[in-house]
DNA sequence: TAGATTGTTAATCGATTAACAATC
DNA sequence: TAGATTGTTAATCGATTAACAATC
């Protein structure tokens, strides 16, 4: 495994990574040795300009009117996102957002693997959550630290986030994947990448009114 | 109800809509009749510029020294969202995602309100999800015309994603809130709102990543 | 060779940030 | 009046897109 160091990339370029993993994945899936810049945009809808100024970041070299190298696209951009060896998590919160994580098999491709939940709820704690053990919140500091764990994923309600976030915090916690929609007071060397639901809520209404505005009766759609 | 029409906004701007509500209704809860951008700056880490620009966008003046109407802001902002009277929405698929959803009461914040979820499994039909009935999705066409629903919430299985859509085209959905991985396909004036949790979880690991890269034992945080 | 595609350098575009006069 | 803040106009920044020589 050639262990390469990146350099930082655009957060929009990072957010498009796992749309083109996609794509690679299925070209693999078809045996395809290469695959050309333009036809990666093609099926998502991109700029080829843009596929061929993200993908070098990762620094894998294309041939001239032929393409990118399919498998080695697909290791160096998961090299990248640190997905191929697998990375524990810890489910904080066993609500029925965490029971749809938990049972959420897509995340072995982005090499998240969810070992455990936690919870405050005695009614909960001792249980399973989709196979997944659920602990009390008073053994995260010592189960964080046994199993090496860096990443957990905040479920719990807003009122608790804070609370809980101290605590992974205490139990050494680096990165925290907020399904809240607090904001997180965190020293500045965690990581937090914060799941807005209520933004992208908010730009589905917000043209849906627009739309709606100039077009209020159902029409356009063929019957 | 003054229904004003808005020009579009940038799509960042209406990102943070629902943060600036947020704050907002604190304020209200706290019996504030005026607050500064500033002042909503600081509680969200932004630049006061920032609030300031985005805010010009829904048309409520603000008093130099002094700030801007919290609850005109409020009913500003939901106004531009469409969120004052609640939009009726669908959930498409009823697995452990829906459900999860289905039990959000958050969305009612946001004018979400989710009247029926939707399943193919003869299992689930008949049955209810958080309280919502679960139908057939035989029934999508007659019941999305009977109660004007727009929005459908699709959470099914990726390889049911498209076959799902196609359905809720043809009963008359004008948005969706897609929770698949699946780049729909779907005509122009359809609107189609991706949650990419890969994305998200991307940027995430990428960061991750770097920081071990540079510091790979546990310190910085007090014990 | 002809056609397709890469990768670099430069141009454009859109969003964020700065500066500052006007005003409460 | 002094201090804080707005809202406008201009500057900056970063990401996207264009142009094109090099190459398979």
């Amino acid at each position: 495994m050639p262990k390469t160091t990146y350099m930082p990339a655009p957060t929009p370029t990072v957010r498009r990574f796992p749309e083109y993993l996609d794509v690679l994945r299925r070209a693999l899936l078809r045996d395809r040795e290469f695959i050309s810049g333009t036809r990666i945009a093609n099926e998502l809808k991109l700029e080829p300009i843009q596929v061929r100024k993200d993908l070098a970041v990762v620094g894998v070299a294309g041939r001239p009117g032929v393409g990118f190298p399919v498998r080695e696209l697909v290791e160096a951009l998961m090299d990248f996102l640190g997905w191929n060896n697998g990375t524990d998590a810890f489910l904080i919160g066993a609500g029925s957002l965490a029971a749809a994580l938990a049972g959420f098999h897509g995340f072995k491709q982005h090499g998240l693997n969810i070992v455990a939940a936690f919870d405050v709820d005695p009614a909960k704690v001792g249980g399973q959550l989709k196979g997944k053990e659920v602990f009390s919140m008073n053994h995260l500091v010592e189960l964080t630290q046994r199993m090496h764990v860096h990443i957990g994923v905040l479920t719990v309600p807003d009122a608790a986030a804070q609370e809980a976030t101290d605590q992974m915090l205490k139990a050494g916690i680096r990165a925290i994947w907020n399904f809240t929609s607090v904001k997180l007071n965190v020293p500045p060397q965690i990581i937090v990448e914060n799941v807005q639901l209520a933004s992208s809520f908010a730009v589905l209404s917000s043209r849906l009114v627009q739309a709606l505005q100039q077009n209020p009766r159902q029409d356009g759609v063929e019957q």
